[in-house]
DNA sequence: TTGAAGATATACTGATCGGTTTATCTTGTA
DNA sequence: TACAAGATAAACCGATCAGTATATCTTCAA
């Protein structure tokens, strides 16, 4: 039986590579030379490249999920502005000087299209995220909150793209401003 | 001196490949095999193939701009009704069977980190048609019309990785709903 | 003490990468 | 008619790709 903590080891260079350079621009041969492992060990683990790529996937889904509900849990009682804090998560995401973007929007960019594993994580990965919004929403007792949750995941999602791409500093300020807009017209008006 | 039309078929040829393929994912050999050409003739135009790729991507960058102005200019002789065209622009892009995405935002991606080339292309195609929404927002007489231009090209962004990661097909009406509301508030409220 | 499991380094596979070289062929112009 | 420019196919370069094979070393339990 393989050991737990080589796999663990591989999974947690590779994501880091993955992240600062690309999956596609990244080597199995850079992977087991950073993570100090033979390559027989790294196969021992996973049958091929793609099986590596989609346990980092998984693993990152996972870890950035659970410190964005933390930090929003964490930072009020009102489920309204546990949802603001998102936009104040992202702002020090964006800010990080390691920050090359959305890991997943990165990935869906350069994963094949017969990949179809690889890309499910990424899309379920957004999914995820949504769908936490949407309890948010739920708890306020806004009006629609299924639609609210996706305006604000398409806020996020923008100001993701505009703070890697176009490179503005104020993306999530600028989302977060649009979102305190969108709240307050699902408090206040008729929804068509 | 180089024909000029031997150089158009391998960048509209590279620019297909591209955009369905990836960058990184498509090989010189296939470009020249695609386009009819020979490998002497492509590097007779191209001294490498980030030459090729900047190229492609300039040329995208005019046709799509381009293509949206027209497509905006001629729905209406109201500047805010051309800017709310745009997001049907967009609308119709998602829609169409060969959507893999914007190829601003996939190349930023996966592009290495030392091709400051490429990703200024990239960087420069989001901020002009930003500055294009600006100028019709600055003809609408609304407030903070740079501020606004921003917005909606920050939903813009939010709908392309909506579309193309999370899948939703609603998502060009979904930014559309959400331009309308921004744009009301810029023309009623006091701004911060 | 012995032996199997899991680790290691190293060498290797065939394919493909971006890019160069060579030698031949076509074509327009002087 | 002849020459130069630009095209071609095809072989070739060294590097790297994902993945496999081999042979040795460590470790731990029977």
């Amino acid at each position: 039986m393989p050991s737990p903590s080589k796999r663990e080891v591989v999974v947690d260079t590779a994501l880091k590579l993955f992240k600062t350079k690309g999956i596609n621009s990244t080597g199995v041969e850079e992977i087991i030379k950073t993570a100090n492992i033979s390559k027989k060990t790294l196969y021992n683990h996973f049958k091929s490249k793609e099986e590596l790529v989609l346990a980092t996937l998984r693993k990152d889904d996972e870890i950035g999920r659970n410190a964005l509900m933390k930090f929003a849990e964490q930072a009020s009682d009102d489920p309204i502005q546990k949802i603001m804090a998102i936009f104040d998560f992202y702002k020090m995401w964006f800010e990080s000087p390691t920050f090359k973007g959305c890991l997943f929007i990165n990935s869906a960019a350069e994963i094949a299209e017969d990949s179809n594993s690889l890309k499910h994580v990424c899309t379920e990965h957004k999914i995820l995220i949504a769908k936490y919004i949407e309890k948010l929403a739920e708890q306020s007792h806004v009006k629609n909150p299924k639609e609210l949750a996706k305006r604000l995941n398409l806020l996020l999602e923008g100001a993701i793209v505009y703070a890697f791409v176009v490179k503005d500093d104020q993306s999530a300020l600028r989302a977060k401003e649009m979102a305190n807009i969108t709240i307050a017209h699902h408090f206040s008006s008729e929804l068509s």
